[in-house]
DNA sequence: TGAAATGTTGGGGCG
DNA sequence: ACGCCCCAACATTTC
């Protein structure tokens, strides 16, 4: 008869597929599952207000997924080490077992905690349920970490395919005596002002929200994903980001699921062929960004070409506020801002075109987009956002070259020809005629007052000009030129 | 996973 | 019939 085992829950909050549930199930005796509260652990990067009410959400469900076989969840709040030690005492557990995460602050912490409750006979193991496939075993000839996508993505196909996902487990032996835990409201993870009826209202969090997510995306979006996906006034994307940052879905399910779609299609390079192809490489961006974090720890604040430590960012407070609360004046920019604050998530296409408003025509740092964004989407991921914002800023590995500005209204006629999201978004312009609706402020004063629209007071003026904010940014990148090292 | 500026080509109107 | 010009459409270069 063995002891017990703890499994520490962190971001992989399912019950499929999980290994290091598996493994502990599979030692055979009681199995305590446990979650820590401890912000001050994550470094720079406690959970931002939206990631906090999902976390919230997916422990609830957690628990009532481990409660219908028969278990449960300890919550406990402190310091990792201490907390999982005391807990082992409680329960005569022999061993803790967790899956793996790949933040610099988690790899750190997590290397005390095994040093530290080994030190104490723990028997302690970590496993890979995040990725498909884990930073280090991915390596150019030379064997140093990669800085461009392509030959990333294409060593990572000639590499170990990622296996089968694991059922799960369909019982779970518990302790004789359950530990005690704290309530999970104790923990103030939800808003005290409600502000997040529109989160709720778009997401469904928990293993089952995910695994319904997913077959719907499967069964009726990847086919057309490849065109679609660029299309902000269509449901063309998988959604999956918060189920996959909370790990309540492993991307070896998602990779199995579209993989399985890719390998019926007849013929093999049709468009739906490239579609679920375009998506499996998005999946590998996901990896790409882990695979840069690991390699390069401190890029969610420094830019990973050093030479854009010395660039002349602005300082402007007001514009910053009208970028975060979608009163920029540009329509597309408005709505992904708004968008974003009601739902916890943006668009990728839009995330794109308010990372270039904010860095190239405001010229306001990415740092300052990559914190709001961390602090309402709730799929903030710090290896994706952080490979997001430095993209975006040009200053990343396979950066968009600065030089590469979005025309947010070219980009809002291109990719929501119709109006239908920015109309969705900002209901103030809803009668504005498909032709100035992504660009109000050119429309005949005639056209405004047939349509009911005062400008300036129903919709902000723009703050900048955008053909001349890009010559400006185009300047500003000159002059970091002309002094490479200065 | 840009956009603007600049260059090239070719059809058609017209003297 | 011919050359000239205009310009749309497309390609290439540049930022």
């Amino acid at each position: 008869m063995s002891g017990s085992t703890l499994v520490w829950f962190r971001h992989d909050f399912r019950l499929a597929d999980n290994p290091a549930l598996a493994a502990a199930t599979a030692r055979g005796g009681p199995v305590v599952p446990v979650f820590l509260w401890e912000p001050a652990e994550e470094g720079d990067w406690p959970a931002g207000g939206a990631s906090k009410w999902w976390l919230h959400q997916s422990l609830e469900r957690l628990d009532a997924d481990l409660r219908a076989l028969g278990s449960r969840l300890i919550l406990r709040q402190g310091p990792a080490a201490e907390t999982l030690a005391a807990l082992a005492r409680e329960t005569g557990a022999e061993a803790v077992y967790w899956n793996r995460r790949y933040e610099p602050a988690s790899i750190e912490r997590d290397q005390g905690v095994k040093q530290s409750l080994r030190s104490e006979g723990l028997d302690c193991r970590s496993f890979s349920a995040a990725l498909l496939w884990e930073p280090w075993t991915i390596r150019t000839q030379s064997g140093g970490p990669y800085k461009v996508f392509s030959p990333f993505w294409r060593a990572c196909q000639a590499a170990e395919p990622p296996g089968e996902p694991e059922p799960a487990p369909t019982s779970l032996p518990s302790p004789a005596i359950w530990p005690c835990s704290v309530q999970l409201a104790a923990l103030g993870l939800e808003p005290a002002i409600d502000w997040a009826a529109g989160i709720r209202e778009a997401w469904r969090p928990g293993e089952a929200g995910a695994a319904e997510r997913l077959s719907r995306f499967v069964e009726e979006i990847v086919d057309d994903y490849a065109e679609s996906r660029d299309r902000p006034d269509r449901d063309g994307t998988s959604r999956l980001s918060p189920h996959l940052h909370f790990g309540e879905i492993s991307p070896r399910t998602i990779w199995r699921a579209v993989r399985e779609r890719l390998d019926r299609q007849e013929p093999p390079r049709g468009a739906v062929a490239k579609s679920a192809q375009k998506y499996l490489a998005e999946l590998a961006w996901r990896e790409f960004g882990h695979h840069l974090l690991y390699h390069f720890p401190h890029t969610p604040l420094e830019p990973l070409r050093p030479e854009f430590a010395r660039f002349p960012w602005a300082d402007d407070p007001e514009n910053l506020r009208r970028w975060q609360k979608g009163r920029t004046g540009y329509p597309i920019v408005d709505a992904g801002m708004r968008e974003l604050w009601a739902t916890g998530w943006m668009h990728n296409r839009v995330r794109m075109i308010v990372a270039s408003f904010l860095v190239k025509d405001l010229l306001l740092p990415w740092q300052e987009g990559a914190r709001w964004f961390w602090d309402t989407l709730v799929d903030a991921d710090l290896a994706n956002n952080t490979l997001g914002w430095q993209w975006a800023g040009g200053c990343g590995a396979d950066a968009a070259p600065y030089f590469r500005i979005f025309n947010p209204i070219l980009q809002g006629e291109r990719f929501d020809p119709r109006g239908v999201y920015v109309r969705r978004w900002v209901p103030e312009l809803a009668a504005v005629p498909d032709r100035w609706l992504h660009k109000p402020w050119e429309a005949p004063m005639k056209v405004l007052r047939g349509c009911g629209v005062n400008p300036a007071t129903d919709y902000p003026l723009p703050s900048v000009n955008h053909s001349e904010a890009r010559q400006r940014a185009l300047e500003a990148w000159d002059e970091l030129k002309s002094q490479p090292d200065a």
